[in-house]
DNA sequence: TTGACATGTGAGACCGGTCTCAAATACGCT
DNA sequence: AGCGTATTTGAGACCGGTCTCACATGTCAA
């Protein structure tokens, strides 16, 4: 029964005792500062590695007041938009030589100033966040005022003055918009995910998150410019709850005046679109044309694959680890929003509106007399 | 200037000062442990609130060797698959009021061993695992050794006696073969996204995840079963790396006496068939059958609808996090190997085998008749 | 030989909590 | 009032590292 007891472990004054040396002799060796002969260190590593010795870091870090970790709260991490940028941070971390602590919001503004006071607590370096909420943000203001830096990950706060990694939905939006315009379509709808109190998009009132807002921003100013009144009445939210996706788009393509094109703000909602459209017995792009927001792989593998907005995902995780990085090392500039730019993948399932589209029975027509 | 001086953070020396009382009552209070008088619960809580108290949790990890944190070590978070497993994590792990770190393996040892040390000095009180490994696994007796509990994720690792939730990825490579083998076909292969040195199996040594072999296994004795010799042709590895997958595939199929089915690992696999099969000008199911593992949304949207093995994913990841939980509270019987169902799910992927099948141009006309 | 200075080492304070223990106070009862 | 007991409180040790500082030793030049 050779084993070690497992009921204690192996502290530094165990292995200064083996080694036959002071405690602080045998930490400075195994913490690699100060300065020891060649001999001590020997002794000591030797008797570390056969006492197997780990450095205790929860000490470590009382003591230097830094913990190497940094805290990540996310949307959804179930969701694989965070699941790449979760990846792009990892990676980024460790790089530095970061551990990352990580958080799920579900969106939810409670839960994510749970969760800030929970990495608070356990003293991370530094912090990125996916905001759920422009609105509720005392917590993010807490953050700041506890000394610890913050990186805003996918969204801005209008009024927090911290550094920011997000793409450019306007812009994004409003290149989608104009390609829908371009072939033909006046009739366009976005659809979000975004949580909200109404489908029926009523005002910027109604919207919690940076990119919902400038998104819409982007589509009706495109539509705006070709001359589109009015755009905002095909705008709809809260697409994201089971079975409450599948009603609104049904509803939408339903009633009068029927959009011509959709706008999908994430894959998701693509996906409920596909369903539904099947379900009405409707096809991309004779009856509806479709963009989606997030180049998911799949996407390239539909009938028709779908034109999509490649969103540099990993990217925004990766820069933004990067510049928590920087900051927690102590950059003292200026917070800056890093702005990376999207790109609009063209496939095919874009095409011209259909002539007339008054009643489901005349769409069922048309498309027969296409395919 | 109002504001709470940023270079120290309040402790509870200071609110116990502030409030009049001596540190250790301070202490009770705002540590809910021993007794303290309503009046001065009252006044201690109240300075808490006024400087803005915020334990640290790494001090109090240190004496009471608890650190209410999980360590999860996981192949690789961009995975859906593993996104999803996190989430169910995460979600039984603040049930229970644990935290959760994330370490990505990247499907390496090496990197899995390091995770392994980083996560046992921050003195996390248990770990999950996804071994990369079934060969190295010194790291993961070091955490036994160091006597805080292990539950592997998705894969088991036979000499090591730990907890471990899987599926019954056995049965269902074997439901699944079966499946095809009663649709007719009699080349069935089945391609894996493991990490191999060779595409070609070999045999067993060239496997270090238990699942992989399980599958195989399965795949083998329901071909064997029905009389199919030597059904390890058709087995093939190393899928995952960009343009390997392809290269593996179209080989596999244009090949002599090529597979009429193919039963892939995961979705990226599927995903790549479908757009070799493209590129080929070969159609599902007319040409060649598809199951893959992994019931990912969008698997019921391409034409044809996917077959899959659904997999309980975030059944996995909750469950394992709910079993470590529990050891850590303390439980002492022995650990068990819960094995989750699968269920087979028949979509469109599934079709009689075409009757010649020697060369591409016979393929061809094949599917012109057929379609 | 001696003084100046670099280098190696140990004692002990410290980080911010928890926890043990003994003293102080309050309470109940005869 | 007087005593036993229960409750509240404070002093100080402790967790496992880091870090400051004083002291011991070694090296070299004057």
């Amino acid at each position: 029964m050779k084993r070690t007891t497992s009921k204690r472990l192996v502290t530094i004054s165990d292995v200064a005792q083996s080694a036959g040396v002071s405690k602080a002799t045998a930490a400075r060796v195994l913490g690699s500062y100060g300065t020891a002969s060649p001999v001590v260190k020997e002794k000591v590593r030797e008797a570390a590695k056969r006492l197997g010795y780990q450095a205790n870091e929860l000490a470590r870090s009382m003591t230097t007041g830094k913990s190497k970790t940094i805290g990540v709260i996310v949307g959804d991490i179930e969701n694989p938009y965070f699941g790449q940028a979760v990846r792009g941070i990892s990676d980024a971390a460790h790089a530095a030589g970061f551990d990352v602590i990580l958080s799920n919001s579900g969106e939810d503004a409670a839960k994510e100033k749970a969760a800030v006071r929970v990495l608070l607590g356990k003293r991370v370096d530094g912090l990125i966040v996916t905001p759920a909420s422009v609105y509720e943000t005392q917590h993010l203001h807490e953050i700041q005022r506890s000394g610890r830096p913050l990186v805003l990950l996918d969204r801005t706060i209008p009024d927090l003055a911290v550094d920011a990694v997000v793409t450019d939905d306007r812009q994004a939006a409003e290149a989608a918009t104009r390609a829908l315009i371009e072939a033909g379509h006046r009739r366009i709808a976005y659809i979000s995910a975004t949580e909200a109190d109404d489908p029926i998009y009523r005002g910027p009132h109604q919207i919690n998150l940076s990119t919902v807002m400038e998104r819409i921003e982007g589509v009706v100013a495109a539509s705006r410019s070709a001359g589109i009144e009015n755009p905002e009445r095909y705008i709809r939210l809260g697409a994201n709850r089971r079975g409450e996706g599948d009603k609104i788009i049904s509803e939408l393509l339903q009633g009068a005046d029927r959009p011509t094109a959709i706008l999908a703000s994430d894959n998701v909602v693509a996906l409920e679109v596909f369903k539904t459209l099947r379900r009405l017995g409707m096809s991309i792009p004779q009856d509806l044309s479709l963009i989606a927001f997030h180049d998911a792989d799949w996407t390239s593998v539909t009938s028709p694959p779908i034109t999509v907005i490649a969103q540099p995902v990993y990217d925004l995780g990766f820069e933004s680890a990067q510049i928590l990085v920087r900051r927690i090392t102590g950059s003292g500039d200026a917070p800056r929003c890093r702005v990376l730019a999207t790109t609009l993948i063209k496939r095919q399932s874009i095409g011209a509106p259909p002539e007339i589209q008054e009643s489901p029975a005349v769409l069922q027509n048309n498309a027969a007399k296409i395919g």
